[in-house]
DNA sequence: CCAAAAGTGTTACTGCTACACCCATGT
DNA sequence: ACATGGGTGTAGCAGTAACACTTTTGG
């Protein structure tokens, strides 16, 4: 073989890019770091990957630590390796997104290591690479919710059907045609029409809907879910 | 913070799965192990992230040690991190793909490795995890090349009409129609068609064409390239 | 002149886009 | 009664899918 004797023992981080949506704008959680280096920065949370423990394992682990969350919906984005990307030590760090609702969840949301909503687009700089780690989980998002219905995680377990678009449009950053949304959707078949309204916003009240991963199994579906 | 007294330092892999096109199908170059653990068995080509290196680095250095090529497109398909993944010792892996164009560069290939072409669909169990790196590896590419106009690096510069449909078809598996596939390609306008023929095939000879960057980057384009 | 592959257009259909008005309700 | 947001249908258009015959030329 050719020669190893120059390889590495490394630390391997784990980072999350924490998605959430409030109902108009795609967010992140981000929090102020209380430790060196660069302490008092913002970033995304993160951990190290620990002996027997996998890195899907690894970032469940650490956003649980951070968001008191269990079973969210996670996903690999990449992993990043600049050589200096840690000052302190040679540290590779592979991203995860993940995606929360926060309507539900934001109650235990801990305030212990004053953890942040920002906006995707007016988020403050972050340290490392993690602007690269966010803006690469992005594209996988977006990629990822023209396939597979992932978008629901984002969504309280009843929605309306402008709620729904409003995410689309925060996702994609259009603007979408409310019927042809509508009409869109409804041909998807994977939506179950509850008897409920939802009062808050108008007098008339709107429908509420929930996602049925019954209905979507079912159906043979074809590669494409929203060609928006 | 939280306890990361546990975290470990550990070896990073890098595999390759490189992918090549015959004409007819889609292979993958596999190496039989004359190493141990696992020696005498069919794997990929693989190496281990060196100080002062990026991961991108690496794979591009571990494809040029067993093939003697250089220059070649390369993307990184994911990190696996399965804790007995290795028998030796702890040892995490990112997978890269690359993409080589088997005619042109077939010489080269050396045969130190006992290097081998299979065919995606017919290759023989690997070790570890790198059977599931190849699926994962083939995702990323049949999504990657929606979009983006890489199926061109496994093609020769010049190439007929049949032999793109062709890769196409190897890559999604499935058949098309070959006057909707050119007419669609055409429509894209990003091939400069050729006064030359390729006349190894037929009597008449067809005409060859080359990928235009140039009127790639010209044409402001939709997120889609090809929709199969 | 025959065999073998290359090259070429049209039609039907499906799915997307664009667009404006009435409905239900609480105050 | 009116203000507010919710809900609905259609027609034009574009892009996709299906389909078969003619051309070229070497042997």
């Amino acid at each position: 073989m050719y020669d190893d004797s120059d390889k590495e023992r490394l630390l391997l981080a784990v980072d999350c890019i924490v998605f959430g949506f409030d109902g108009e704008k795609l967010k992140i959680l981000l929090i102020k770091r209380g430790f060196e280096p660069e302490r008092g920065k913002w970033s995304l949370i993160g951990g190290f990957l620990r002996k027997s423990e996998v890195l899907q394992d690894a970032a469940t682990r650490i956003l649980s630590v951070y968001t008191g969350l269990d079973d969210i919906y996670m996903e690999q984005v990449g992993t990043f390796s600049d050589v200096d990307r840690d000052p302190e030590e040679r540290t590779v760090s592979t991203a995860y997104y993940a995606l929360i609702n926060i309507a539900e969840h934001s109650q235990k949301l801990s305030h212990r290591y004053s953890a942040q909503w920002f906006s995707v687009e007016d988020a403050p700089p972050l340290i490392f690479d993690h602007d690269r780690m966010v803006r690469h989980a992005l594209e996988r998002l977006k990629i990822k919710a023209e396939t597979e219905p992932i978008g629901f995680e984002l969504l309280p377990d009843k929605f309306t059907m402008l709620r729904l678009q409003k995410l689309y449009e925060a996702i994609y950053n259009v603007s979408l045609d409310k019927r042809n949304f509508i009409n869109k959707v409804r041909s998807l078949d994977i939506l179950e029409k509850l008897d409920e309204k939802d009062k808050t916003s108008s007098r008339k009240g709107s429908f509420l809907y929930r996602f049925d991963a019954e209905k979507y199994h079912r159906a043979e579906r074809s590669r494409s879910l929203l060609n928006l």
